[in-house]
Formats: C-alpha cells, sequence, structure tokens
DNA sequence: CCGATTGATCGGTGGATTGCGATGGAAGAT
DNA sequence: ATCTTCCATCGCAATCCACCGATCAATCGG
C-alpha cells in the first residue's frame, strides 16, 4: 500500500492531513525506526546501505529491511540502487515538511487558537 | 538558533528517550486521535467530557474511551473527575516537551554539523 | 430509596504489526 | 558460467491494535 503523503508539487508543498500526519507519526512511532534514522544520518555521506544497518543493529536482516520498508513507504527515507547495494538516506525535504506539519498541529492545539481560523487558505 | 533536546533549566524535565518519544508517536499516530485533541482543544475551557467527544465522532463510546485512555496513557491529556463525569483537558506542558524533544531528534537527523540546508530544487 | 447518566473496563473478533528463517533474483567477482 | 553478496519478499507465529456490545461502579436527581 503505497501511502502517498502530502502532496508535493514542484515546489509547493500542500498542507499535510490528519491521515497523513498519523501515518508518519506511526513510522516514527517504534525505537528500532528511529535508530535506524539516526544511524542513517550519521554515516558518512547520510547514507548506507541494509547490511550496514542490520550490523548496527541486533534483529535479523528481515527484521531490518521491513522496518526500512515502513520507513521507506511513509516516505521519510529514499532507496537508491547502486550496484548490488541499495543505498538509503533520509530525506530531509520530508522531515522539514513534516516539522512544518507538527508545528501547525501544535498551534493548532494551543488554546489561543481555538476559534476564528479563518486567516489561512 | 541552538536548540536544548528536553531538559528545561526551571522545572528540570528529564530528557525523552526513543522509547518515549516512540510512545507518544505511536498515540498519536491516529488520525481519531488527533480528532480528538483537536475537539478538546476547541472547547470552550479547553476541556470536555468524553460524551461530547463521542458525539462529535461516529464511534462507539467504549471505542471513544479507548482512545482517551491511549492519550492519557500517554500523559497527553489530563482527567479531572468533575461530579458524573469527567473532564479532559490537553496538557499544554507535555505538548511543549514533545516539541522539543521532536525538534531535538530532527535537529539529530540533519546533515552532520553542516548548515546545507538550502533547497534541492 | 430508586432510576438515569456517565464512562471505565471486560470479552470477543478481525486485522495489522513485529519478529524470525527461508527463498530467490540481481549484480559483482572469479 | 559459477560463486558470492546483498536484500526484498514470502510464510509463519506471536502479539498488538481497533472496534464493538455488555457490564458495572459512581454520581446525581427525584
Amino acid at each position: 500500500m503505497p501511502v502517498r503523503t502530502g502532496v508535493l508539487t514542484s515546489k509547493r508543498v500542500l498542507p499535510m492531513h490528519d491521515d497523513d500526519i498519523a501515518n508518519i507519526m506511526r513510522a516514527l512511532g517504534h525505537p528500532v525506526r528511529l535508530e535506524i534514522l539516526r544511524i542513517l544520518a550519521t554515516q558518512q555521506q547520510g547514507q548506507c546501505c541494509c547490511a550496514d544497518v542490520t550490523d548496527s543493529l541486533t534483529l535479523a536482516q528481515s527484521t531490518v529491511s521491513q522496518h526500512i520498508k515502513v520507513l521507506h513507504d511513509a516516505g521519510l527515507i529514499e532507496r537508491k540502487p547502486h550496484g548490488t547495494r541499495n543505498r538509503y538516506c533520509i530525506r530531509h525535504d520530508r522531515l522539514a515538511e513534516l516539522n512544518l506539519a507538527f508545528g501547525g498541529l501544535l498551534t493548532g492545539l494551543a488554546p489561543v487558537a481555538a476559534n476564528t481560523e479563518t486567516e489561512l487558505a
């Protein structure tokens, strides 16, 4: 099931809806997945292959691959086939997008902004 | 701007670990739960009872109560018994804490030690 | 006292998630 | 061509999650 969270046109990013945010939150809702993101972030060029991630964890390769798939389906990481390996790297654009959506979520939950939401469009 | 992940100097909030963040992310990883938070936020005093939430959704009362429990267990909302009802309200302090932790998470995932956050065009 | 309302919790069902080992295709090495 | 490495995917078991109806303690109104 492709996730298709967040409509990303050429440069404009349309706002995320609850379903999109919830999807990404669920993808981030597992410590192993957070760890995988950290592992990717600390790599030299910000990318590494599945075997490297597996070596850094105490999980089977298939399990790691599955977690990677969840992150990939959520659009949080990118896969680049490179020879016999796949290189994965964090999609910082999506992270930025998520950061915006998260900020908007918190703003919408703030007590002051409880009413009158007409300035947005 | 510098980023402080998780620790508030005045009230001494302990930093969140991956498990904590993942827990909260999972709690936020369901559209109904996001909707419940929004419903709470749009109430007059920022609080309402379970029945009000149930009326605003198309779910059984037991299901809503369960979602509320998840949010409560994650520390995102607060329960105040009030007569025959329970009033729920958002814990904005925890939201702020989460915001810090989330910002720290994203900062930790940013490209190493280099700003280079310009557009990828 | 009794009846009504609220809402947490229990039990059950069905589907998703997490973990594993095994399989097999693709690409580089020999 | 053959061997090896990488890793996505399948099949399976265990567990968790979402949803429901039913139940029951607590509170309020009579």
